[in-house]
DNA sequence: ACGGATGTTATTAA
DNA sequence: ATTAATAACATCCG
């Protein structure tokens, strides 16, 4: 489930236990979790180095290395890093980090749809990707312009990591709801001032998942504790709307994903 | 039993 | 060129 809030809160986790370690080897229990690396390479690149610092843009991670190259990770959907893991490891586990000292590293991932892989840094990863700009600094200018000229559905325009990286399919649908913008509206005909409302619906609805990960902790289940105002806590098909407006909550598909919505709240720009 | 699941990418079609 | 829909990846849950 990670989306940028989920990725942040493994950002600080992995600075809390692990920034500074060294690494002693790395095993691979399951080598397709790889892009363009093996389990050599990565030893050649990891054993007997240091973690120097971690960044985020978007959805991913990068790791750098002592006096080298970087540790690209996306976590798919079901990816994590299990810092207190002891063999015999959960058959999600995938990789392992091996510690000089202490409990090794674990990229745990049951669906698989993650990867690591090795970067220079941050701006390849970009490249790489063909990331925009992160979520939380993506410009008001960039991103009203951006909206005024796409006539594709906002919701999918939210969700493009080109076009503004780190929203996924839940906070979009949560975006959408405090902004009270359909998600089916076509971006370029939504008015200014939604425009603006939409802008500044990002950084809140993000800080706000960002504390409620931090305090639940296990969010692998994806079910965190949101605020009773928000459609999260309500993302099911018939909900009453948490805005008392009457409303029930729909669902669509949008952009191939289940999209949860009020239509009484949520105005159809189109 | 079977539909659905929070991500990304490729492909196809309009 | 854009946009939308679908499948694929692989596994588990309700």
């Amino acid at each position: 489930m990670p989306e940028l809030p989920e990725v942040e809160y493994y950002k600080a986790l992995f600075e809390e236990h692990a920034l500074y370690r060294r690494i002693d080897h790395v095993e691979v229990l399951e080598p397709t979790i790889l892009k363009g690396t093996d389990e050599k390479k990565l030893n050649d690149l990891l054993s007997g180095k240091r973690f120097e610092k971690v960044e985020r843009l978007g959805k991913y991670l990068c790791i750098h290395i002592q006096q080298g190259r970087c540790l690209e990770i996306h976590f798919g959907m079901t990816g994590e890093f299990l810092y207190n893991a002891v063999q015999p490891f959960p058959k999600s586990v995938r990789a392992v980090l091996f510690m000089e000292e202490g409990n090794p590293l674990v990229f745990s991932d049951r669906r698989k749809l993650g990867h690591l892989a090795v970067a220079s840094g941050i701006n390849e990863i970009r490249r790489k990707h063909r990331l925009g700009p992160d979520a939380l600094e993506i410009s008001k200018t960039q991103f009203i312009n951006g909206l005024a000229q796409c006539s594709a559905k906002i919701k999918s325009l939210l969700m493009n990591q080109s076009f503004i990286a780190g929203i996924g399919n839940v906070y979009s649908d949560e975006i959408l709801f405090q902004a009270k913008v359909h998600p089916a509206s076509v971006s370029s005909v939504i008015p200014g001032k939604k425009s603006e409302r939409l802008y500044e619906m990002i950084p809140e609805v993000l800080q706000v998942a960002f504390e409620c990960v931090r305090q639940t902790g296990d969010f692998v289940q994806g079910r965190h504790t949101f605020p009773e105002s928000y459609l999260l806590a309500h993302r099911k098909e018939n909900a009453s709307c948490p805005t008392s407006c009457g409303g029930k909550v729909e669902r669509i598909k949008s952009g191939g994903r289940s999209t949860y919505f009020c239509p009484a709240c949520q105005k159809l720009y189109s």
